[in-house]
DNA sequence: GAGCGAATGCAAATGATTCTTATTTAGGTC
DNA sequence: GACCTAAATAAGAATCATTTGCATTCGCTC
């Protein structure tokens, strides 16, 4: 509660900053996006808010969650399925799948070591910058 | 030339023991994914498939390629980006990819170690069966 | 309160993919 | 070689997520 609040606070202030008006239509987005499941589509929010905002556009709600990721409130999750998901949570994190049931859990690392086999991996004088790791398997409901 | 041939023929082989039949169009597409780069979409295979196959439909090019996925010919490649792509390689691999030119690299790992920071990350009893990891940096040509 | 540019709603456009249906065909059988 | 059947195909309609164009509205600054 108190920290869905500050959630709020966070994107209202990073939001002023940036520019960006305080319509009623953000608003209502920011604060289901501050209440909800970490790695939302656009459609789940649009569902949710248009309950308490029925005349909302898709549209909108399309472009302030695009506008989000350009201003770095949120950023794009990029896991298989038919629509874009999102990530609210901003800390540097990995993700697990469950292959069966779908369930997605934050992963958090604190330290990753990997051996490129040379041999075969054609980097030339690449510089890697970041990695992203995706872990499946089988979550404990699904065991 | 020589292991386009091979691969083509690995393709008809395993397509056969999986009871496909022999369709033109089939062999066509089948050339083309023994050719060309692995990370592919599916309209890239179209339109080199229809200069030689002029009245191939596009959902032939999409019902092979899932298929092939669903027989494990071919894979899914979760890349961002519209639409789907899918990997000729079936080795075990990673991927690199340029966050400037887009380019996507092949990489193999001798191994890979990481440390869950338990505290934050609830995987509960959850079994990880694989891990893919994702490379992200600037490639040779766009330093 | 006026003015301006940003934001919105709506509906149409787009793009990728899937589905439907009538027709054709590969590959086994005699 | 003719025949049969299930699988495969072409064509186009349908679907689904997302984007865009445009006329209108509305925060925000002065």
């Amino acid at each position: 509660m108190t920290e869905n609040n500050d959630n709020l606070e966070k994107l209202v202030g990073l939001s002023k900053e940036k520019g960006l008006k305080l319509t009623p239509q953000r608003m209502v987005i920011f604060r289901i996006l501050s209440e909800c499941n970490q790695h939302v589509t656009v459609d789940e929010v649009y569902q949710r808010a248009r309950v308490e905002y029925p005349m909302l556009s898709p549209a909108t709600v399309y472009r302030n969650m695009e506008q989000m990721v350009d201003t770095g409130l949120l950023t794009h999750l990029e896991l298989s399925g038919t629509s874009m998901r999102y990530d609210t949570n901003l800390d540097e994190h990995h993700h697990f799948v469950c292959t069966k049931c779908g369930v997605v859990f934050d992963v958090y690392l604190d330290k990753v070591n990997y051996k490129l086999d040379e041999s075969r991996s054609h980097l030339g004088n690449a510089k890697v910058n970041s990695l992203d790791l995706h872990l499946q398997g089988t979550c404990g409901e699904c065991l």
